[in-house]
DNA sequence: TTTT
DNA sequence: TTTT
């Protein structure tokens, strides 16, 4: 059956991604991401509202997200949804919903808080490149 | 701050929508969409994967679900995420993350379960509707 | 420099896929897709627009198209816009925006016009299936 | 029937916006804006490709546009697809294919070639807005 | 005609 | 916990 689980988001991150690499060689980078909307009240008055996702991305993208991806910094991420369920401190059953990216660009200008470490010069250099992962990749388990 | 927060699902209703009439005048719909994948494992098997979300409708959406929608049929969904807190039995703190529609559009042909209730006519004779929030209520809180 | 450039349609076959191969094995194949809109008018007359899209598909997706899609047949279509130009038969050059289709899913029920030809089997018992592009041929020039 | 007719995109605008006032007090603004993509090669190279489209927004989003959008800006857009046939200069038939915008966000940081016009204050104090299109006025032809 |  |  055909199916579309497809999520586009432009935000800010709320901190540095976290890296982690699993057996195999697999990595995986996680991160929050903010997405700011405003709307008007009965009064008229202007209201913002904040929302954070929780992103995780696999791979390639683990390492671009870890290499070039900071605190603060504006992209648009595309992915999917994917609820997964996982056992707390109490092993009660909780469950938590993601955003699977697929494809991340870094939006705006130079990164803020880059310095000249030689892993950011392709940052600095051309900070606002897109990043895909790669297909073949996406049929492994997650 | 400029925010995107966009969810696209095309998949199948879980169940018919729940809908409750909050105080004020304001309905509220609630069901399950399930969006199906496929991908290949390392031996190459076909593997299926199904993925549930959380939908919710307000106002002119909710009375349109409530009216329109039922159990396995195949719907386009244009929404937000929205993560909320809420208290279990126990008291604890959970979040639920759903997807609050802005759009939904009927897919395929007739839907099935629909009888000659008066109240369905219009979706008997229209089946592929599609049907937006006003968007000068989005702006109440929810 | 990041750039995002994505089309996602829902809308009807206006006929059935025209395809071709090109020297060195490769596939594409033309369809015209009709998205219907609704508006109100200022008398509040329900009025109905219809738009016509230029899909084109290369390679895997070209074949997909070829077995399985039909004229009047619901699909969903993810892609990217591009302009090119061509020369008319006065030697006039002119532009055509098409959508290169990325992904095709075809939506509803049992595609109308397939018969028992056994290429259509595949389709028939499950023709809500979902095609994507292999992403390693994207690179190749068209 | 159901249909939906989505473009999203980001890139630069290739010139400054043009607005007209039409009869009725109705207004429009025209730009053009660049989406750029890599791919590689069959040798490997990175290779650059540049696509451009027509947006059209109307009414307050025109205003919007015309007041804060300047050529080179980084911009998400959200639209659809609308070709129109027009006349040229020799009574021809052509076709332009347009993006009509829905929505449209500031992304990045302040704007560059931005002075100190007082009409550029609400741009630089919030350089990262997000318009929307007014519902109510989308029912209007156009 | 943009941007890096 | 972001950004303006």
């Amino acid at each position: 059956m055909a199916g579309v689980n497809k999520v586009i988001l432009v935000g800010n991150l709320g901190k540095d991604p976290e890296v982690r690499h699993l057996e195999g060689g697999v990595s995986v980078a996680h991160f929050t991401l903010a997405t700011n909307d405003y709307y008007k009240d009965k009064q008229g008055n202007r209201v913002e509202r904040t929302e954070w996702h929780n992103i995780s991305a696999w791979r390639g993208l683990a390492d671009m997200a870890d290499k070039f991806l900071k605190k603060g910094q504006q992209v648009y991420i595309e992915g999917k949804l994917r609820t997964r369920q996982y056992q707390d401190k109490d092993q009660q059953t909780r469950y938590i919903t993601e955003i699977i990216a697929d494809e991340i660009s870094m939006l705006g200008g130079r990164p803020q808080g880059l310095g000249n470490a030689p892993e950011a010069v392709g940052a600095v250099a051309e900070p606002q490149q897109t990043f895909r992962q790669e297909p073949e990749l996406d049929q492994l388990p997650f």
